[in-house]
DNA sequence: GCAAAAGTGTTAAGGGTACACCCATGT
DNA sequence: ACATGGGTGTACCCTTAACACTTTTGC
C-alpha cells in the first residue's frame, strides 16, 4: 500500500484467517475434508479448518500449520486459491481469510490429529451445509482445481507415490466428473516420459493386474509438457 | 477460520490493504500506472497504488475506492489477483495486501486525480524499481492477464468502445508481446459473432481506413466461445 | 470356461499454423 | 504513380474424439 501507515494505525480493527480446503481421494470420488464445529458462532454446523495468522507469520506458513495441526502432515503441496473479504462475511467479527487447497493421502494422515477436530470426509457432490462463505470457496477451489488439473501435475498429490493408470483415469473423472475415453487417456500418458512404467504390478484390484507408475519429478522438470 | 476468535482478539496485529495493477495501452504497448512514493518508507521511489481497507469495507470496494481516487474512474473491472503476506514484506510493519489487476482507458482517466499522486505511466518492459514486493506484485498480475486475455473477452477493457481489427490485434501482441498472423487472428475474430462489425470506418491511422467494431455483451452472454 | 478388469490402433474431423498478394486511398 | 496500411484464402499438420476387441488370470 501507498499511505503513510501511521494514519491507520490506531483504527484498522480486522482480523486475518486461512482457511484450508483439503481434497482427498477415495472410492473413486473427490473428497473433502470439513471438521464440526463445536463452538459459537454456527456451533454444529461444518467448516473448513482455518485459523488466524500469527504476528510474525508468512500467510502461507499459517496454511501450513492449520494443515498439520489437522492431519499431522507437513510439506504437502499447496496453492493460494482466493481472498475473501466481505464486510459481513464472518458473523463473529470482521475477519478476511485467504483460502489454501491441499491435496493430502487419505491413508497418510494422522487420525489422531483428524478425531480431535470431529473432522470428516465428505464427497464433493454431497457437502453438508457450510458456515459463512465457505461453500462459496470451496466452490472456487474445486473450479481452480479442474482448470489447472488438466495442464500441471498436481493430481498425483492425492495417489500414493505408485500408482496404476486405471486408478489415475478414475482420479481424474472424479475431478472433472465427468468419464475419460481410456485409450486416448493412455496415449497422452504414453507421450509423458516422465511417467515411468514399472515391472511391478497391482494385483489387488484384478486378476490381471495394473502395472505401477510413478512420477518423476527430475524427468518433468527437463520437459514440463503436462496435459491431459 | 475455525477457533474461537476471543482467544486472539487481543493480540493479532495486521493491517491489511489492497494494492492496485492499472494497464493501460497506448503506442502499442501495454503500461502499468505507478506513483512515486512522497512519503515514508522507501520515499522517492516507484510503487503500485493501494490503501489500507475500511473496518467495514468490502474488500472489492476498497479496491474500486483506490481505482478511484487515482483515476477518477468508476465501474472499471477489476480482478482480484493474489494476497502476498510475508511477515516481512513491508518495511513499515506487518501489512498483509491483496492485490486487485484493472484496466482503464488511457484516454478516460482524470489527469487531475493522478497528477495529485505523481502517478506516471510505464511501459511494462521498462518499469522502475519498486518498493517492497511490488515487483511479484506485478508479474504475477501480468501473467494473470496474459493467461485470462486468450479465454475471456476482457482485453477489450484496454480499447475505446469502438476499435479497429489492426488495433486489437496490436493490442493482443502487446499483451501476449509476440506477433501474430494477422489472417489467423482475423479468422478467429470473425468467428465471434459478437464482435459487431460496423458500417463505420477509422480513417486516422491509414488511407484506406479500418472497420470499426464493438464487442455486444449480450451477443457474448449468449454463446461464449472466445478464444484468441 | 467364464467373469472381470487391463491393455491395445485406427480413422475422421477440427483447429492451429504458415504463408503472399491485392485493395483503397492520400499525397 | 507510388507508398502505406487494410484486407483476404489455402494447404498441411497435429490434436482430439470416437469406437471394439484381445489378454490375463482367479475362481
Amino acid at each position: 500500500m501507498t499511505v503513510d501507515i501511521r494514519k491507520y494505525k490506531e483504527i484498522q480493527q480486522i482480523k486475518v484467517a486461512v482457511d484450508c480446503i483439503i481434497f482427498g481421494f477415495n472410492d473413486n470420488r473427490l473428497e473433502l475434508l470439513l471438521i464440526h464445529r463445536g463452538f459459537q458462532p454456527e456451533k454444529g454446523k461444518w467448516s473448513l479448518i482455518g485459523e488466524f495468522i500469527g504476528n510474525d507469520e508468512d500467510l502461507d506458513d499459517a496454511a501450513n500449520r492449520v494443515l498439520y495441526g489437522l492431519s499431522g502432515l507437513e510439506n504437502i503441496y499447496m496453492e493460494q486459491v482466493k481472498t475473501f473479504g466481505k464486510a459481513n462475511r464472518d458473523s463473529s467479527g470482521r475477519v478476511i481469510s485467504t483460502t489454501y487447497s491441499a491435496m493430502i493421502l487419505k491413508s497418510q494422515y494422522n487420525e489422531e490429529h483428524v478425531n480431535k477436530y470431529n473432522a470428516k470426509w465428505f464427497p464433493i457432490d454431497n457437502l453438508p451445509e457450510l458456515v459463512f462463505d465457505h461453500r462459496d470457496m470451496v466452490d472456487s477451489a474445486i473450479k481452480r482445481l479442474r482448470r489447472r488439473v488438466r495442464n500441471f501435475p498436481i493430481a498425483f498429490n492425492l495417489l500414493p507415490e505408485k500408482f496404476t493408470l486405471p486408478q489415475l483415469q478414475a482420479l481424474y473423472e472424479g475431478i472433472l466428473n465427468e468419464p475419460i475415453d481410456k485409450r486416448n487417456f493412455r496415449r497422452k500418458v504414453a507421450q509423458m516420459k516422465y511417467l515411468v512404467k514399472l515391472s511391478e504390478k497391482d494385483m489387488s484390484e484384478s486378476k490381471k493386474g495394473a502395472y505401477y507408475y510413478y512420477f518423476d519429478e527430475a524427468l518433468y522438470e527437463i520437459e514440463q509438457n503436462f496435459n491431459l
